[in-house]
DNA sequence: CCTACCGATCGGTAGG
DNA sequence: CCTACCGATCGGTAGG
């Protein structure tokens, strides 16, 4: 509306609808006219702005990605104890979803339907992402404050389960704030189900 | 090979291939024609057997999520500790998940391309399934076993993400069987990340 | 369970 | 970005 608004690309555009689109149906039940239709072009006419389906997903995928990455990344050289970081970490990931559940979709399960060269690269930022949770994991227990028996392999696969998990159920219409959603899940798992003495 | 080996059924034989297919390259992304190739017959021949695509995998996913309602709610009725409930319902869900990985998925992520009376059914009985692990836990905190701050609704859903994200990556040829894993995530996440004083 | 086929839809392109 | 179209593939069927 104002002078200084951007005008949104073609080809942003098309990204947001393909994202959308590709979350909910999925990158195989989605076709290049439900694309267009959502844009409100032909479908053809997607081929003046973009290469072809694949180079979406991919672009939507490496986008969402470098989202988790920067958003987590950083908190690993803050000068804060492992459990501060760890609380930091699961509440840095739940916005990332909760701005844009769909996105995280895309990006959880969609990334099987790449060729060869562009998952190659999506599995190695997504071991990336899985590594600083892993680091955060053995800070914590070389300084004593998580529980030396934890098996921290399955302690990570266990943590990021919940957390992927969460763009299945999580909604912005719901009671509760994605930073309230973190703490408490971050709480849930750092204090576990049972009592404590 | 014995007299009394079953022979498998066309229709068993074609549930089998779609169960794998469905799994790992999707319900939109697998064809007719690629199931019939699995099965070893001609795509149209397959329509003597089975009604419709969506019939097929109806079926698996109704039949899977039967798969983990009957391996969880006989626990439910056990004279057992909440605690020990819990671990159990754990151990076989994961023990279910490492049966068949593929078909968890399907059960997990493929039901959203159900028909709307299809697709209900199946929300039903996953809202059953989550309603097992909600009643564990509530009757885990009447007991003083579990902590009584707890946010129930979170605490499950935190829980059931990390389960149902179990097929992402247990392998049946890791170094870990199925019941360890599933001893090691219940021990996880019951005692939490922080050490105990 | 095969032969032979249906209309619809797919990802993508040439030319403007 | 549209017009007009390509060959390939889709789920499914009739008749045997």
């Amino acid at each position: 509306m104002s002078e200084t608004t951007e005008i949104s690309k073609p080809r942003d555009i098309i990204l947001d609808v393909a994202m959308h689109l590709f979350g909910k149906q999925g990158y195989t039940g989605t076709s290049m006219r439900d694309i267009a239709n959502g844009v409100g072009m032909l479908p053809g006419s997607l081929y003046a702005h973009i290469q072809s389906k694949e180079v979406l997903l991919s672009e939507l995928v490496e986008r969402g990605i470098a989202r988790f990455l920067t958003a987590i990344e950083p908190i690993l050289d803050q000068e804060i104890s492992a459990s501060e970081k760890l609380r930091a970490a699961i509440k840095a990931h739940i916005t990332v979803v909760a701005e844009n559940p769909e996105r995280s979709l895309v990006v959880f399960h969609q990334w099987r339907f790449l060729g060869k060269k562009n998952m190659d690269l999506a599995v190695k930022a997504r071991r990336r992402y899985e590594s600083a949770f892993t680091t955060i994991m053995e800070q914590g227990i070389a300084a004593g404050l998580f529980n030396p028996k934890l098996h921290v392999k399955i302690a990570v696969r266990t943590l990021l389960g919940a957390l992927n998990w969460t763009p299945e159920w999580y909604s912005a219409e719901g009671p509760l704030s994605a930073d309230k959603v973190g703490d408490i899940m971050a709480e849930t798992l750092m204090q576990g189900f049972l009592a404590r003495a």
